[in-house]
DNA sequence: TGACTGTGGGTTTTT
DNA sequence: CCCACAGTCA
């Protein structure tokens, strides 16, 4: 029982507690994934048959991980453990039932892509302005109303929901989603919030019994990073675990304070009830992080002190000091590329540092572009994660859509994508009838293209009918071909091959190598799936066409492997989640930013940008760099930020203060808003959270308020006055611009280095003096 | 039908 | 700044 031996009490009795509801709450760098694969490990030496284990992630690298490291312990029984993505295993369920619930098996999945261009089709065909029906808004809303189980008919009977819509005067919103519903049904199609919302329909609805076989099935089901799942994801998992006669063996692991996905309906309740839930649950605390040395840690603790509902815990760690965390203060965002690149290389001497121990993480994946600009210059290599991935690309989406075609006639998203690409006489006009037509009649485009009624020109019909021939050919030969040796034959029948071929640009270049490369996936998937069958699920052949369409669909780029180069890492900081480097650069640290300022005016949300904040500075093993820059470029325009409030929420002693990183500090003790506090002992949801440590700096900070002043007319404030600021003090007016009623006014403050902040006079209180 | 141009809008975060 | 889209022209 040697893998026992390398756990800490507390995480060995979790792994040993096999029977029964069990809660981890894990702190970062304590072990979590250690826990979780000595468990399954565990169960595996006690005889548990591998396919009764279930574990359920939120990204396939985690499960890919997690299934090599049992088989690490066990060996290749391994193989036969259920690890996915909620996403992923539930489509592979959906896959195999989805004839009971009035859906294709070979249902096609919509990514958002997708689903915002249908949105966007039904907005246009109900005349509604798309400026004010913004599709992407209205794809969030509906998403958000899947992950709550509130259909069409629930949400028009839902008063709250119907108010909002007409005070933000949407009223049809109920009325889109309605008709997306009914298309994307029509269509065979399910989004990714349907891959969990459908299989909650087929436990619910229940036919033959099958919610039963599932129960049995799973006899033991492990939830990673429990704080990021839904309503939804929640209630699926009490249909499998909650159940007269259950053994509840039900392991879940999370960390409040890491819960980042609240925007995508994720909620911290789920902990919260979990344990109302199940009486008998039984909890354990993981506290002890291995990963970060103290300054971290400790910087960390300090942070996450500020907000609100915590559950209670101490994170320590005994590793020793080392270094401190450097702080980058920089006039742009520039500059703070390039210190950053350049410090990189200077830690990489120092310290022999592999790239792939350095990560560069920021708020949002439009900063990316300067640190590639300076990484490039000194010839370090990086590979960007997030933003636009392979699977988005133009080109690929073309081809892709073809394969779908083949495999389910009745993708209308992908039917308009390629019935007129390449260019093949059928005009937008004949779609739009096609499209009418397929309305009226409540069939699909696909049938509706060869519906008598269709008016349109001997042409566009002759068109059409050789469309419809060759896509009908695929997908006799979809079901006996192999996936490779039919997607190749696509690319090239359907013209995208001498379409692509003919464009000698650089970038057209590139587009064919793209396709190309969909065709060698392809091939390697069919390899690698034709291994590793489950025989047990019955499953069509996994090495099937849609079997790949599935996986590529579900992928992230950040599930891409790496081929043996080493590369430094540049990614958001929701994607580093679960991510650990010995050198982390946290960057952008600046009011606007990070926090967003999306989420400036809900503390709920603040709250969350500091769980990212926490989730971001946790990632460093040894060497912390946080930056900001005052003025950054935004939307082709510079403007001036002032550096994150998080920062203040930091003690001093944490930073390295060595060469003009100190000043840093100065222009920002005392910023222009309220001094933060940490949040106040029993401010609890459920009364048990944290009593977090109490602070000094701010406390000794905020002293330096002074009584409050008397503002003067703005009138008053014009360029070279003297003014007091409540917070700023004394300084003086070096310009005044902008229209009467919004003025903006540049001071410069004597307090604070004589910097110049600019300030709206109509919100600022300003005493002349 | 395709290429070009101007405009307008957009940046949170992802399975 | 960068992209997507609508509108215009050959």
């Amino acid at each position: 029982m040697s893998y026992l031996d390398e756990l800490n009490p507390i995480q060995r009795a979790a792994v040993i507690n096999i029977e029964g509801p069990v809660l981890v709450i894990a702190g970062p760098g304590s072990g979590k994934t250690r826990v979780l694969t000595y468990r399954i490990a565990h169960l595996l030496e006690h005889h548990v048959p591998p396919r009764e284990i279930l574990a359920l992630t939120f990204t396939n690298k985690s499960a890919r991980e997690m299934k090599e490291r049992i088989e690490k312990v066990v060996g290749e029984s391994a193989q036969h453990v259920w690890a996915g993505t909620f996403h992923s295993v539930f489509a592979r369920i959906l896959r195999y039932e989805a004839e009971k619930i009035g859906y294709p098996s070979s249902f096609t999945i919509y990514d958002t892509d997708d689903t915002i261009s249908v949105i966007k089709a039904i907005i246009k065909e109900m005349n509604l302005d798309t400026t004010v029906y913004n599709p992407s808004a209205v794809r969030s809303r509906i998403s958000l109303c899947k992950s709550n189980l509130i259909t069409p008919p629930l949400y028009r009977q839902n008063a709250d929901m119907m108010q909002q819509d007409r005070a933000a005067r949407k009223p049809y919103v109920v009325d889109i989603y309605e008709k997306y519903v009914a298309r994307c049904h029509r269509s065979g199609a399910m989004d990714f919030d349907d891959l969990l919302y459908q299989l909650y329909r087929l436990f619910q609805q229940n036919p033959d019994n099958i919610l039963d076989k599932y129960r049995r099935r799973f006899r033991y089901i492990h939830v990673d990073e429990f704080q990021d799942t839904n309503f939804l994801q929640y209630a699926i998992l009490r249909l499998l675990v909650k159940y007269e006669g259950s053994l509840e063996n039900v392991f879940i692991v999370g960390d409040d304070a890491q819960s980042i996905y609240a925007f995508r309906g994720a909620t911290i309740d789920n902990i919260l009830d979990f344990e109302k839930d199940y009486p008998t649950l039984k909890t354990f605390k993981l506290e002890q992080n291995y990963r970060s040395t103290h300054h971290i840690v400790e910087a960390a603790n300090e942070v996450i002190s500020y907000n609100r509902r915590q559950l209670p815990k101490t994170i320590w760690t005994d590793r020793e000091e080392r270094q401190k965390i450097k702080l980058l203060k920089c006039v742009t965002d520039d500059e703070e590329a390039k210190r950053v690149a350049d410090l990189i290389l200077e830690q990489k001497h120092r310290y022999h540092l592999p790239n792939s121990e350095i990560a560069v993480l920021y708020r949002t994946n439009a900063q990316s572009r300067k640190f590639e600009e300076h990484l490039r210059k000194i010839n370090l290599q990086y590979r960007v994660f997030g933003g636009m991935s392979f699977y988005q690309r133009k080109e690929v989406k073309d081809l892709v859509a073809y394969l779908r075609l083949a495999v389910n006639a009745r993708d209308e998203e992908a039917l308009r994508r390629v019935i007129n690409f390449p260019t093949r006489g059928i005009s937008d006009a004949t779609i739009d009838k096609i499209s009418a037509i397929a309305g009226a009649t409540n069939t699909t485009m696909w049938d509706a293209m060869m519906h008598p009624a269709l008016d349109v020109t001997d042409r566009a019909k002759k068109s059409l009918f050789g469309f419809r021939m060759m896509v009908e050919d695929w997908q006799k030969r979809a079901a006996s071909e192999s996936a490779f040796k039919l997607a190749a034959e696509i690319l090239r029948k359907s013209g995208l091959h001498e379409l692509l071929k003919g464009d000698t640009s650089p970038e057209g270049i590139g587009r064919l190598e793209n396709v190309n490369a969909v065709l060698d996936a392809i091939s390697e998937f069919a390899d690698t799936q034709n291994a590793n069958t489950d025989p047990a699920l019955n499953l069509v052949s996994e090495s099937s066409l849609a079997a790949y369409l599935q996986t590529i669909t579900l992928l992230t780029d950040a599930d891409e492997k790496a081929e043996g180069t080493d590369y430094i890492t540049l990614m958001s900081v929701h994607s580093a989640k679960g991510l650990e480097y010995k050198s982390v650069f946290v960057t952008g640290l600046e009011e606007q930013l990070f926090p967003s300022f999306m989420s400036l005016e809900d503390p709920k949300g603040l709250d969350e940008e500091r769980r990212l904040f926490y989730v971001a500075i946790t990632r460093a093993k040894e060497f912390l760099t946080i930056s900001f820059a005052q003025n950054r470029y935004r939307f082709g325009q510079i403007r001036a930020n002032e550096p994150s409030r998080f920062l203040e929420e930091i003690d001093l002693k944490h930073f390295d203060m060595v060469g003009g990183i100190g000043a840093a500090r100065t222009n920002y003790q005392g910023g222009n808003r309220e001094q933060p506090q940490p949040a106040s002992k029993g401010a609890s949801l459920s009364g048990n959270f944290a009593n977090p440590r109490l602070r000094t700096m701010q406390q000794a900070a905020s002293a330096r308020v002074s009584a409050p002043i008397e503002a003067s007319p703005v009138e008053a404030l014009i360029a070279g006055v003297k003014v007091l600021h409540q917070k700023f003090g004394e300084g003086q007016i070096v310009n005044v611009e902008g229209p009467k009623d919004n003025r903006v006014a540049t001071i410069r403050f004597k307090d604070d280095d004589m910097s110049e902040r600019r300030i709206v006079l109509k919100f600022a209180k300003l005493q002349v003096i």
